[in-house]
DNA sequence: ATGAAAGCGCTAACAA
DNA sequence: TTGTTAGCGCTTTCAT
């Protein structure tokens, strides 16, 4: 025993090929599957050393080497929030199943710029932004050398490609419905940016349908929006009869303050919501909403990132579909 | 124009040594703060250079020469399930500031050996494991070339540590807290098993206290299988007056059930559940839970992964406080 | 079918 | 204080 081995040096490929009798170059032929074609048995030799030596390449090394890395970049705002949780999830599945991993910027309140430029420094094979981007930063997005795919952006980077849900279209649905259980008028609740798909739906699905312009109020986009949203509502005069929230956490937060002022969902206000998620599904009565079909987005978001060719640019809509719960009923009278 | 340049050649540091006028390994020593000093001058030069090429480090490049990188990983069940997701959160916030990325990784129903050993050839800085533990990958983790820490799980791996919440305790408070309200005793919501903490806290804690032992009925940790707990327990017998719901989610479950059964919170049953996450906060009633503590068990797990020296092996538990809300009250009787 | 060797971009030991 | 250069581990072209 003379040499002394470092008792946890790393197996490199050179460790392989060395038990294994052959060159480095022909380990790497046999566990990429090319370029350059193995003997069977030559390869049944390196495998064996493989197992034996328990190798695992490195992954810092092929990404320098190739360029590229099996890395998937996703910024998102916020992963603790329930919604790009469950879209994160979904995400995550869909590039696994392609040997992709994922990783995951969560910005909280900094910039989207920044984690762009951290994701292509760290050779991703493409971003996913599942965040609006600020135009502003549009220029940054073309100088980058990453792919970029964005989720739930109506608005697309010029000769990029957006996946979205049809929020437009879903937000008249949802009036659509409330309508034809009864009521005279919907009220809103969300962002009042006329330019917001939802807010517009919901106007002109009143408007076209001869209802009277219903009460709106702003409501940010979390449970507390909601609260406060809706107090809003309620203070401003005749409590409504049906409201469009437009998303879950805010209707989650309409329906506490409509708890706390003893007003029953859905005898006495209907509620419709947007996405869908399990927590809508579980409150009390169950929120009916406008669901959102994240899993197929992710996947058609992943397939534009790994396969450009599959999809055009431009902005890619899916249609949001009704799924009814407790929350909604004809108006009393 | 004889030339045609790469349009998109990615800038490496040697075009910044060229534009600098200066060495590459200057441009090291500038923008690491190291090994060796630089002149005021110079540093200005490549700073410069740096800015005027929009030059970015490759990421892969470093983590190869450096030998790791400034990425954590993080091992999760479930990032679509709000708990985690919040873990997640926490967690991403933490390492940011440290100066970190995270790659999280969800397992679903995947062994979470894999991911270990996929982290590993990443060359991650470290990895935080906010799973159980399967026994039978320990020799996995102790052949690993990258440090390990145990988030949530009470039995770390020999020489690991491992952060947690003191569940066994915090079951322990919650029967406290609903038998001092005048409950003649307190049901169980969760894992029966007898090494779970909570259960344990739960049964040791109506023993001590000298109450009768209560119901309980096995429910999964999601809001379906508080769903199916709550109502085996009301299809037992008499409707308990007091419940200890392992989790959140299971406690929305059970609070659904009981909507549904036209039980009354707090009126009929009271509630105590574990985790406090928003979802829980926003139910109607609000529920009483134990709070746990997650950003402090995100910044001390980080701190081993980061700093090892700055804490010893073994358990960590981190003492989980009551926040009470609308879902507890004294009996009817 | 296999091997030798030139990178990929960066770090840091060593030389000057 | 700055420059030269040998790696880090892997891929892939070009010979053989």
């Amino acid at each position: 025993m003379k040499e002394v081995l470092q008792p946890n040096r790393t197996v490199t490929r050179a460790d392989v090929a060395r038990l294994a009798g052959v060159s480095t170059a022909v380990v790497s032929y046999t566990l990429n599957g090319g370029p350059r074609p193995v003997a069977p048995g030559t390869a049944a030799k390196v495998l064996d050393a493989v197992a034996k030596l328990g190798y695992q390449p490195n992954a810092a090394a092929q990404t320098l080497s190739r360029g590229t890395s099996q890395v998937i970049g996703l910024i998102i705002p916020d992963i603790g929030n329930p919604f790009f949780g469950a879209f994160a999830s979904a995400i995550e599945s869909a590039a696994r199943s392609q040997g992709f991993d994922v990783m995951i910027c969560s910005t909280h309140s900094n910039s989207t710029a920044y984690y762009v430029r951290h994701l292509d420094s760290l050779r991703v094979h493409g971003i996913l932004m599942l965040a609006i981007l600020d135009p502003r930063d549009e220029p940054l997005v073309h100088k980058v050398s990453t792919r970029i795919v964005q989720l739930n952006d109506p608005r697309p980077v010029a000769g990029g490609v957006s996946v979205a849900a049809d929020l437009y279209n879903g937000a008249r649905d949802a009036v659509r419905h409330l309508i034809a259980l009864g009521h005279q008028t919907v009220a809103f609740l969300g962002d009042l940016d006329d330019g917001e798909p939802r807010h517009a739906g919901w106007r002109d699905a009143l408007r076209e349908l001869g209802a009277a312009p219903g009460p709106s109020a702003h409501a940010p986009f979390s449970r507390e929006g909601g609260v406060a949203g809706m107090k809003e509502l309620l203070l401003a005069g005749e409590p409504p009869t049906a409201v469009f929230a437009s998303s879950d956490m805010i209707a989650i937060g309409a329906l506490r303050a409509l708890h706390e002022a003893k007003i029953r969902v859905p005898e006495d206000v209907s509620i419709v919501s947007f996405d869908d998620s399990p927590e809508s599904a579980f409150a009390f009565p169950g929120i009916t909403a406008m669901r959102q079909p994240i899993e197929k987005m992710a996947q058609e978001a992943l397939t534009a990132l790994i396969n450009p060719r599959h999809l055009r640019p431009g902005l890619h809509l899916h249609p949001t579909t009704l799924v009814e719960r407790q929350s909604t009923a004809p108006p009393a009278r």
